[in-house]
DNA sequence: AGTCTGGTCGTACTTAGTACGAGTAGTGGA
DNA sequence: TCCACTACTCGTACTAAGTACGACCAGACT
């Protein structure tokens, strides 16, 4: 809420707001009279600047999406893969509120296709077929944005007390009726250590040796 | 828009004719008012029988999860895991909008507890450890999510004439910009029988793959 | 009959996006 | 110097949507 000194807005300045806020508040609070103010505005100015929320929205996207690394040019795509899609993950996981968005926007925006035509090329760089490129694209996507989608509305921070959150959900799984449940919660989700996002290095490497594999055994 | 017969309104008939408004008009045009109207009563008639708009769409989301089938006990974790994925799948289309609620709304209901609960027991019956139960569960959930995801926000058909979809996003690529991207685009997206459907299978089978390569070296 | 109860809905308040048009400040030309 | 003209700001108000409040009504039970 620092309301942002007044200085002859502008789109970008729009749209950078609205991602700070967004990043405090979330999507569905964010409105354009909290974005105004927080501007130190009024909300009719805002639309001097910018058509409508949803291209507000659409800059935001864009936004995160030139955040994501690009795969560097100089390793062999599979670890260049890994470092982007690290990255997704990160960038996602600093904008909570950006997986949904990110698919889901229909007019792809210069960075998005930037981003896409990179990937792309590291791909095509590593010698896979444009078959395999887009298994493996469509794969390699499927799993980061849903893998960040599941960790963005996880119950917030696994760290500290974060024990009558559990209590609470512990108490809704009756034993009788979900074993399996509550011996994973126990036997695992509990134990310290346990780190959900500890499946994503997990389920990238087999994904992308499982690529590599199948690429072989196809050229 | 059929008004389904008047008939003594319940909660249930309320979440199912929701169910049915989502999938004609989607989840952003999906209004109490148009879902009463719908129903043949009046808005506030409704919120006799559900406390809150969310409340609605958490029933909703129980039924899809109602939809998906659990891994048939009868069959090696592999294969039942499989049905379960392909059958995810299926649903989730079916409701395009339904994608991005299953994971995001915060309380479970009982059918969303049931499904998580046959899907721990037959990965535990398949003998992985819970670690690595752990693994496939978020692997293959982040992935099924994901896919469906993408697939829901997909120009729609790429059936019949999509054509002057696909001439419009071709002529925002400039091919000096984006050279993969329109080679991807003309030389793989373009040709006859491409079926973005088809990377399902083969990340599906990559992933399961892969778990039980990832189980076997574990054990 | 009288009251109680469950179900229905008319009215109206609230929050959100945003159209409209009235300002206002600063700039470049006469 | 003064006058548009332009770029920007914002007060007002309309619309759509969720939903609180309380009136109404029909059938059941005393």
């Amino acid at each position: 809420m620092a309301e942002t000194r007044r200085q002859t807005l502008t789109r970008e300045r729009v749209v950078e707001g609205a991602v700070v806020l967004a990043d405090e508040i979330g999507i569905e609070a964010l409105t354009i009279r909290k974005l105004a103010a927080a501007l130190g505005t009024k909300p009719m100015t805002i639309y001097h600047h910018v058509p409508s929320k949803d291209e507000i929205v659409d800059g935001m996207v864009e936004i995160v999406f030139s955040e994501i690394a690009t795969p560097p040019e100089d390793e062999d795509w599979k670890p260049a893969m890994r470092i982007r899609c690290v990255s997704a993950r990160e960038v996602i996981t600093r904008h909570r509120w950006a997986a949904p968005l990110m698919e889901s926007r229909t007019s792809p925006g210069p960075e998005n296709l930037g981003h896409h035509e990179a990937v792309l090329a590291c791909l095509r760089r590593g010698g896979l077929s444009w078959q395999m490129t887009a298994h493996a694209y469509a794969v390699l996507d499927a799993f980061v944005y849903g893998f960040a989608f599941q960790e963005a509305t996880l119950p917030s921070q696994m760290d500290g007390e974060f024990v009558e959150v559990a209590q609470d959900i512990a108490a809704a799984f009756d034993p009788e009726s979900f074993p399996h449940l509550v011996g994973f919660t126990v036997n695992h989700v509990f134990q310290p250590g346990y780190d959900f996002g500890d499946s994503f290095a997990f389920g990238l490497d087999l994904i992308l040796d499982g690529i590599e594999r199948a690429a072989g055994s196809h050229a």
